[in-house]
DNA sequence: AATGAATGAGATTTCATTCAT
DNA sequence: CATGAATGAAATCTCATTCAT
């Protein structure tokens, strides 16, 4: 991943400061606050360093937008390696801790196509790695569900954990608990249910 | 909600076409675009007659967000009135045009206490009226299903809908019909039990 | 010319400030300089005040470019007006007071279009109207001499007038006091001979 | 002409890739493009490379300068030594290939003493032997036309062929054939007659 | 012989906002 | 009710140049 040595190489110290501040930025003042000079300040840098290292201010956001894919990945590699994947992935699901992060790409990526391509293409990425979760434990129960599907049920479930996150994010919490209490005892119902043979429809 | 302003009244012609303008900007080309050079050169106005009816730039967008959300209120007002109430909901939460505004309301309202409370309100507001149609319509019969609640049922169909608009919109639609089928599958379901009584829990 | 008061009115004093230290900047320090920044430092306004009135820098060299060719116009008017329209000619082309501008516009037109076209066009237009001078003294007489057209001389005589003044621009002397002599010896030759009846060639 | 700079010998051929480069981007984009960046982006290598052979911009233009002089040299060394080095001159004089560089060079050299000095000693030097050609060739006939001298002589043509090379550039025809057939008539006409013995003055 | 990192200045342009009319 | 003029701050990006390696 590393290794070419071109401008602003990927492992320099000084580049993960600049994608430090700027995720910063982004996630607590909005996306139309990282501004290099904004950025710069925040990680002691001077402005025309981040353009050394990173020409045009899409680039920067590109490049956090990456390094947090990376992350995500891994959560998503642990959760699906873990002894209770499902679970797991709702936990994923309704974090709030990138969920700022998240709200700000979003309305970033829909004005720019470099972006939204890449916000895209992961996002697709994820989901199918979560069907094949989906899949591999419900096994051929999940369509008994409401004719489910491994897609179907992943996006749903996406769905509701960032609806939840989101309201959250702004002080709303009515039906919050219930909501995820229903989805729990649904998880619940259908993995012991798993455990034991399909029954005869 | 109105009265304490006096220069801009409110049902000016002027006061509305540079909302329009403005919707459009936020809409198309982010809420970090939505300068009152922007909006006042999309309205085919003078900067300074922006900055007359709204004196700061914050007043423009929660003068937008406040159109949209009584917008927002007559569609809710219209589903809960028709025939087919649920499926009236569903459509609402389903539906791409508003979609790019509420995302980048959403971000926009992140680091703006003033607008944030006041997307928040709404969004509670319109929660509890959803809810109440919930009620109305499945009855007793909705704790039937997994233990779910007025509240917790319509965050969990607004969280669906707005996942399956969101994508859309980044261009992403796997596992999109699946999904839907899903949700309307189980809609048709539990509304056709709800015409017969109530089983006896 | 002026009157209908859009932005930076054409009769403004400010805006008349500007193209004046612009069209110094351009001509002591070369089309380079004529920077938003140094343009304002030399006509003691601020820089964001040159960005008022025209909205890019090439609006201003466009401006500062029209209002010399206005100037150049109404020199040519009065040369072709006066007693000795032909000499008078021959001293605006070997006039140097205005050389270094026209070098630099030439210079900068080379790369860009909108300017390229206006100059061009200007160009012509003062070629057409030096012609049709050419025509009126030197009647038919003018074919006699060497099969030429009034185009024609109009374009040699502009030649090896802006030759002596880039020339002395540049410190260069050598021949310039023998070509003047040439060509104003031809000049009186022709001219008296016009005032005679055409020669039996 | 070289010796006092120990980096960056004359004859590497990294140098020459950037001054290919410099020369191209003045050419293309005009003297004010030409920065250490651009440049060594054209030549595919690194700004501290053009930094390295050149510590300042200046010398680059120096350098692309004193390149193209030993060009234009060489051209007018083989047009005195050809068969017909009058015309060969007045071809090398109406020859566009060189104009842009040329004008750009005579811009830039406006404001910077060191390339003024330098364009005015090579352009004295190239008019004196210009003028020793029409003086070999032209012989004592010379003086019987209007009263000519070698030094004017070499100059007015110089003139027209760069106005014509100059409007050309621009995309202005008007009068140029004219303007070229007067002269190459009058070449033609002092040729021929000058083959025979010249006239008793 | 060559290069990556860094810097401070400056270019172009846009911003929100004020004010006098 | 409306607008032209003006301003100071800030955004994005490029500049020439230095320096240690």
């Amino acid at each position: 991943m590393a290794g070419k040595r071109r401008i602003g190489a990927e492992n320099s110290e000084t580049r993960a400061r600049i994608l430090d501040a700027a995720e910063q930025v982004i996630r607590d003042e909005g996306y139309a606050a990282a501004s290099t000079r904004r950025v710069a300040a925040v990680a002691g840098l001077q402005p025309s360093l981040v353009h050394y290292y990173f020409p045009t201010t899409e680039d920067v956001f590109l490049a956090v937008f990456r390094r947090g894919a990376e992350q995500s990945d891994a959560l998503l590699d642990a959760a699906l390696a873990g002894a209770d994947p499902v679970h797991a992935l709702w936990r994923i699901f309704t974090d709030t801790s990138r969920n700022r992060l998240t709200i700000e790409f979003l309305a970033y990526a829909s004005h720019r196509e470099g972006i939204r391509a890449e916000v895209a293409r992961h996002s697709a990425d994820m989901r199918a790695r979560q069907a094949e979760l989906m899949q591999r434990v419900l096994g051929d129960r999940i369509g008994a569900e409401h004719q489910a599907t491994p897609e179907g049920l992943a996006l749903i479930l996406a769905g509701i954990g960032r609806a939840l996150a989101m309201e959250a994010e702004l002080g709303i919490e009515s039906g919050h608990d219930d909501a995820r209490r229903m989805v729990e005892n649904w998880l619940d119902r259908v993995l012991s249910a798993q455990s034991e043979p399909a029954p005869t429809s």
